[in-house]
RNA sequence: GGGAGCAUAGCUCAGCUGGGAGAGCAUCUGCCUUACAAGCAGAGGGUCACAGGUUCGAGCCCUGUUGUUCCCACCA
């Protein structure tokens, strides 16, 4: 034992080391113990082209928190591991790669990419994974799983056969969210929205039979080209005779109808709107209604298509330009105004996206999100905090179809095949050999992929085997808590829900728990683009890891965005270092072989004040934990270890510590090292690295205190009056003190302490705190005392007096003795009101009632005692 | 256009089901008191955005206003 710590706590020295203890000792891998109840997180699994970033810093932090704190109570606990395969992302990527070699996926085709993919996996899957152990993530790696793996890619395909043949996976020729830049469509969810400037290009479109024409206004000139008819309120008095007659597309010179169709706002513009079916999702649904042709005049990479031999080749805005010449030039524009509109980007690449109609697979969403929305909001799935509920309610009840095949190559295979023969379609999830329909060999694959996230909308229960009926799946399914950021419920939670309602009949977790971002200092998000990210190892090197996640748990609420500065992560740091240095400090004073924590029989007063403390603070870091309250748990952690155990507990210790009685010795070393072991555990989850190092070094039972049994409230531990009776006497030496900072004695000072009180028993006991905390040279404990040339101190329990005659200045003394005196019957007005007050005694409840009687005593008790004082100043 | 969050000390934020406001950092004063100067002991600093309302009592609940951030939405 008495093992030396060093001066300052250094987690470099710490970290690496403890985390291989606990990865040799199998500590985070779950043993399925049927007899225990279960608690599982699934982590959510970052990309494979990712970098650890703050997001994932405090959603791994959240996690393991939550996981330590669960297997310490005795759950057989579950935290799986994982990555995305992100198939949009990645692909991008490596054909970003290839382009540095001056090659295209064409150049190579589709097995050499895969190859590169895989390759690409390999190299850098397993970055991000080593930075979550960086971060101390007990994350049972044994179970680590993939997206795109084995058993991940079985169930994507067991679900696409089953919804297919329920009839809830369809292919049709839609209009959809193309992006031209990653050359895929993307679903609704993958678009995000911005306002840019732009204009309003205001045309007319001539009548055939040359009866004038009709002026529309447009944000798209280009779509022109495309146009197969003009609409108009059918409402509109304007042009309700109009309807039926024949329009000249200017510059085309196509001859298109005016059609009448609800859609059309009768108070926006003119009234009037050109239909391009092709390129508006809008104007789609109205040529449906309508029969009109649609004309595609866009290349997937959004140029002109060679339809148009003026404009072909011409990107989308090249031709925009062009055409509104032309339309100049050809006296069909009539105005150009400002106008800004949301534009909507791929929210992977941000290029403008392009409505595209194009043949998709599209999963029915309608009978999926009716179960999904019950399940929430009969409470089997709760959202924390409860109000997120409502963003995922709406998104469900709004649903559309989920577009969800990819034209990229990077991800699950589409599994179904289409005979050349008999255009049959066959899907399958075994790969068939020939058409279910006619028997042809002559089948080919569909050659898109899945959307990444219908992968893991399955990933609750595909890491635990599913679709086979594996033992894990029985034991761990439902999981207990997905912790997540506000910003992907519509991408995944909501997926996951309504999958897992569909697949596993059940909720796929309890508790959704939704945090923020992490912004930086100044409340700016961290990007790429800004450069103002914060990389959390650049953090962990230079804090530790502790420090890095103390910090995100630490005034950090349920669905808030928190800032994150050096400033605070410093201010984590020196707390570890405070509770580095009292561990140093237990350590010193123990002997070899000192007994494994206990109780003593013995206590002294501190003693049973401390463990008091101690025990509330038990229940109340465990409420904290179970409501999902981290930041208020860590926040109490924080405070006694600081204020009550530090600046009060191990001073007072030093009492007995550096006396002659070895009894009494020996009890104090025991509460000490029970304390200290016990808020080591209650830190663990937040700061496990340096409490195992500590709790390692002190007495201990078991091999890590990871596995050690979490503290339980304690009836037993409950001493009211002691720590009434220490209140007092801390009230007491903190008013001294503050008398002699105010007068400037330095500690160094000593002076007699003469403690006049009706609480004599109370403060003969605290005679010995005074002398180590308060200065006292000696005290002196009595009914009343009369000194000449003293300095009151006035609490409500006491008066004290410090003989420092020639600093007093008694003029002062005076005022200050007054000033204290008309803040306590100010204070005392107040109560005194309150209980006068008829309302407040017939409706409040006793308890406070009660409350305030005590405190308008202590303050009467305390003004009598002021005014006396300032009697006896003359 | 709809919805949500936030507004508390100079700064960053806590404040659980309503009982008279807290922490960290910063500032000021004094201390190397043998665990810790990444420390110790003190101090100053807030009509809890504004206006109403409910209540014996409001930072907390209700209504409205202002500012701010975000989400959702097919007005060309």
């Amino acid at each position: 034992m008495s093992k030396e710590l060093e001066k300052q706590y250094n987690p470099k020295n710490v970290e690496d080391r403890i985390y291989k203890f606990w990865l040799d000792g199998k500590y985070f891998h779950a043993n399925r113990d049927e007899k225990k109840d279960t608690y599982t997180i699934v982590i959510p699994p970052p990309n494979i082209t990712g970098q650890l970033h703050m997001g994932h810093a405090l959603d791994n932090t959240l996690q393991d928190i939550l996981i330590r704190f669960r297997r310490m109570q005795g759950y057989d606990t579950l935290w799986i591991p994982g990555t995305d395969h992100a198939s949009i992302a990645t692909e991008a990527k490596i054909v970003e790669q290839m382009r540095k070699e001056g090659l295209t996926k064409e150049d190579i085709g589709r097995e050499k990419f895969l190859e590169r993919a895989w390759d690409w996996k390999k190299q850098y899957g397993g970055r991000i994974v080593e930075q979550l152990k960086k971060l101390g993530s007990s994350c049972d790696w044994d179970r680590e799983r993939f997206t795109l793996d084995e058993g991940c890619s079985r169930a994507v395909r067991e679900v696409f056969v089953r919804l297919y043949e329920k009839g809830l996976i369809y292919r049709g020729e839609r209009i959809i969210n193309w992006c031209p830049h990653c050359l895929t469509s993307i679903s609704d969810a993958e678009v995000e929205y911005e306002d840019q400037a732009g204009h309003f290009w205001h045309l007319r479109y001539p009548f055939k039979d040359g009866s004038g024409y009709l002026e529309l206004a447009t944000t798209r000139p280009e779509t022109l080209l495309g146009d197969t008819a003009v609409a108009v309120n059918p409402n509109d008095e304007r042009y309700r005779d109009l309807v039926g007659k024949t329009l000249i597309l200017p510059i085309v010179h196509r001859e298109i109808p005016v059609i009448a169709d609800d859609y059309v706002e009768v108070d926006f513009g003119t009234g009037v709107v050109k239909i391009t079916p092709a390129h508006d999702p809008n104007d789609f649904e109205v040529g449906l209604r309508h029969n009109l042709p649609v004309i595609n005049v866009l290349t997937e990479d959004a140029k002109i298509v060679d339809d148009y031999p003026a404009y072909a080749g011409m990107d989308r805005y090249e031709a925009r330009k062009a055409i509104v010449r032309d339309l100049e030039e050809e006296g069909a524009l009539v105005k150009v105004e400002d106008y800004s509109h949301n534009v909507g980007s791929c929210y992977r690449c941000h290029s403008t996206v392009e409505p595209r109609v194009s043949k998709q697979w599209f999963v029915k969403m309608e009978p999926l999100a009716k179960p999904a929305i019950d399940i929430v909001k009969n409470g089997t799935v709760k959202f924390v905090p409860d109000r997120f509920s409502k963003i995922y309610y709406h998104w469900m009840e709004n649903i559309r179809d989920w577009c969800i095949s990819r034209q990229l190559w990077w991800g699950h295979r589409i599994p179904v095949w289409y005979c050349d023969d008999c255009g049959e379609i066959t899907v399958a999830r075994e790969t068939p050999d020939c058409c279910q329909k006619c028997g042809s060999k002559n089948i080919t694959q569909d050659p898109d992929t899945l959307d990444t996230w219908f992968s893991s909308a399955l990933w609750p229960f595909s890491t635990l085997g599913w679709p086979d009926e594996t033992p894990d799946l029985k034991h761990y399914f439902p999981t207990s808590t997905l912790v997540t950021g506000y910003d992907i419920i519509t991408f995944w939670v909501s997926r996951m829900i309504f999958s897992s309602c569909e697949h596993m009949h059940s909720q796929p977790f309890d508790t959704v728990l939704i945090h923020g971002l992490v912004r930086d200092a100044q409340g700016r998000k961290m990007s790429k683009s800004l450069g103002n990210g914060i990389d959390p190892l650049e953090i962990i090197d230079k804090y530790g890891a502790d420090a890095l996640r103390f910090t995100l748990a630490t005034g950090n609420s349920p669905g808030n965005d928190m800032r994150f500065s050096d400033e605070k992560v410093e201010a984590s740091r020196n707390f570890a270092n405070k509770l580095w240095n009292a561990a140093r400090f237990v350590l010193m004073n123990l002997d070899e072989n000192e007994p494994a924590p206990h109780i003593p029989e013995t206590l002294e007063i501190e003693d049973k004040w401390i463990l008091g403390r101690f025990n509330s603070l038990v229940g109340d870091v465990t409420s904290s934990l179970e409501k999902f309250e981290l930041g208020l748990a860590v926040q109490k952690l924080y405070d006694f270890i600081w204020d009550v155990l530090c600046d009060w507990y191990i001073e007072l210790c030093k009492i007995r510590l550096g006396g002659g009685d070895v009894a009494a010795k020996n009890n104090c070393k025991a509460v000490l090292v029970y304390v200290m072991s016990n808020t080591l555990k209650l830190l663990h989850p937040f700061m496990p690295f340096i409490t195992e190092e500590i709790w390692q070094t002190l007495p201990h039972d078991g091999e890590t205190i990871m596995l050690s049994e979490w503290c339980k409230y304690d009836e037993k531990l409950v001493f009211a009056e002691e720590e009434a009776e220490m209140e007092r006497i801390m009230t007491a030496i903190k008013a001294v003190r503050n008398r002699r900072s105010e007068m400037n004695v330095a500690p160094s000072k000593k002076a007699k302490v003469y403690i006049a009180t009706s609480y004599k028993d109370t403060f003969e006991t605290g005679v010995k705190f005074f002398v180590k905390l308060a200065s006292a040279s000696d005290v002196e404990v009595g009914d009343s005392f009369d000194i000449d040339g003293a300095i009151s101190v006035v609490t409500a329990d006491a008066t004290i007096y410090l003989p420092l005659a020639e600093l007093v200045d008694f003029a002062a003394e005076r005022k200050r003795l007054e000033k204290e005196l008309a803040e306590t019957e100010k204070k005392l007005g107040f109560i005194e009101n309150k209980l006068g007050n008829p309302g407040f005694l017939a409706k409040a409840p006793e308890k406070v009632i009660a409350e305030q009687k005590e405190q308008g005593e202590k303050l009467r008790e305390k003004a009598a005692l002021l005014k006396s004082s300032l009697e006896k100043l003359g």
